[in-house]
DNA sequence: GGGATTGCCTAACATTGTTAGGCGTGCCGA
DNA sequence: TCGGCACGCCTAACAATGTTAGGCAATCCC
């Protein structure tokens, strides 16, 4: 026969004390709390209101549940932003190249472009990598793997492999973290602009060239992308 | 006479009802609590306990002060941040260089060379400007204006010139972010290390090369902005 | 000399990450 | 078929944090 299912909150605050009157919280057909079921609610929660409205709490609310709970499943907060991240690099596993090592070029930039596309979709990510520990999850580590592979059949080795490596992740990272992170409303950009005009005799060229108030960011981080992969091609 | 002077605690949880038996806070000779006296104790807090422990009760408590009292004077913990990392740049003062546009690699590298020396000294600095508003404090800004002013010389107009700067810009910052927050224990590099190596089937370039593992960061830095100066004077 | 302003204080709050411990429910062995 | 046990969620609670409200003494200014 149904059984109590003190499913939570009657306690005792409630004066309901009758289990048939007592909302009984249908399970729909739907699973339970699982871990991959958090990190998505994670992402999605993420994507919609910002990494600093993710809370353990909102995080359970939207799986119907209360936040303790989650700490079956994860150790830390922390943990949760580590899956989360490693997730949305999931979304664009890095497809091999032609192997060829005179395309490197086509194929360095193939996995940079794809990382650069799940950072611009879910701008909260780019941010997270730079203040924490290293990043090893799963997929990203998919997309070094092909990345190191790539500049070593085109020729680095040692110190300059690990130089090139890290040269063109701190751009993709850094540019996508540029774009996101110091993302401004145009209020703010014309205020931003008038000031520096303002003190134009200290910074003339700043002010000349619209430092931080133009937003051409896909054509810096190309023509940024196009300098470093000249300056990788002269060492070879 | 001697006024009342209670200078706090000995509200009434205290017994001390007398006035002359009460301790009296002497104001040493120091200055009171001032905006400068707050971004120094900030900064030595961030050096000496790293940023999470940074917290206004913290900081407070080294001015000799109580929480609230700082907000007198700051609006926001995020502005002590912001006030902490402008600081720290103002510790290597860009000094003009030469100012012949032939000598621009030089120059670059100095105002480069400036900032990683600082964000290297205050560990916790590199992390900070990726997930917050623009960098725009004033001594930030003197070496921005520099670095563009002297990649305008050399001869970088328009789109190629932000370019520049950003790519430069993110490798400083990234590089030093890396070095600083990717830290890891000798513990930690011998595991994770031994992870990858059993992962090698499939990470066999990041295993063989050791990925994160080494720890040549000057070396990477060096070698890197070669790459970048040597891409970016192809441009010229 | 008296009112306003400055600059600190106490008190309190809401929000956060996280731990302790309870309890129903289903599995597994006898 | 029954009893234990582990799973997976819950309630309760805590300490820590950023920040606001409001008070009160000293100091400045007219």
């Amino acid at each position: 026969m149904g059984k109590a299912a003190n499913t939570g909150r009657a306690g005792k605050a409630d004066q309901v004390n009758s289990v048939w009157l007592r909302p009984r919280r249908e399970r729909r057909g739907e699973p339970p709390l699982t871990h991959s079921r958090i990190v998505a609610a994670a992402v999605a929660l993420l994507d919609e209101e910002g990494i600093d409205r993710l809370t353990m709490r909102r995080l359970a609310e939207r799986l119907d549940v209360v936040a303790p709970s989650l700490y079956w499943h994860v150790d830390t907060k922390d943990d949760v932003i580590d899956l989360a991240v490693d997730a949305i690099f999931g979304e664009a596993p890095p497809k091999p190249g032609t192997g060829r090592a005179e395309d490197w070029r086509a194929d360095v930039t193939a996995v940079l472009t794809g990382w650069r596309t799940v950072l611009l979709r879910h701008p909260w990510a780019a941010a997270v990598p730079a203040r924490r520990r290293p990043t090893i999850g799963p997929h990203f580590l998919a997309g070094m793997e092909l990345l190191q592979a790539t500049l070593a059949r085109a020729g680095f080795t040692g110190q300059g492999l690990s130089a090139a490596t890290w040269a063109l992740y701190n751009h993709v990272m850094g540019s996508a973290s540029s774009q996101t992170a110091l993302h401004i409303t145009d209020e703010e950009r014309r205020l931003g602009q008038d000031q520096l005009k303002a003190a134009s005799g200290q910074y003339p060229t700043l002010a000349a060239n619209g430092y931080l108030y133009d937003d051409d960011w896909d054509g810096s981080y190309s023509t940024g992308l196009k300098f470093i992969l000249d300056g990788l091609e002269a060492q070879l």
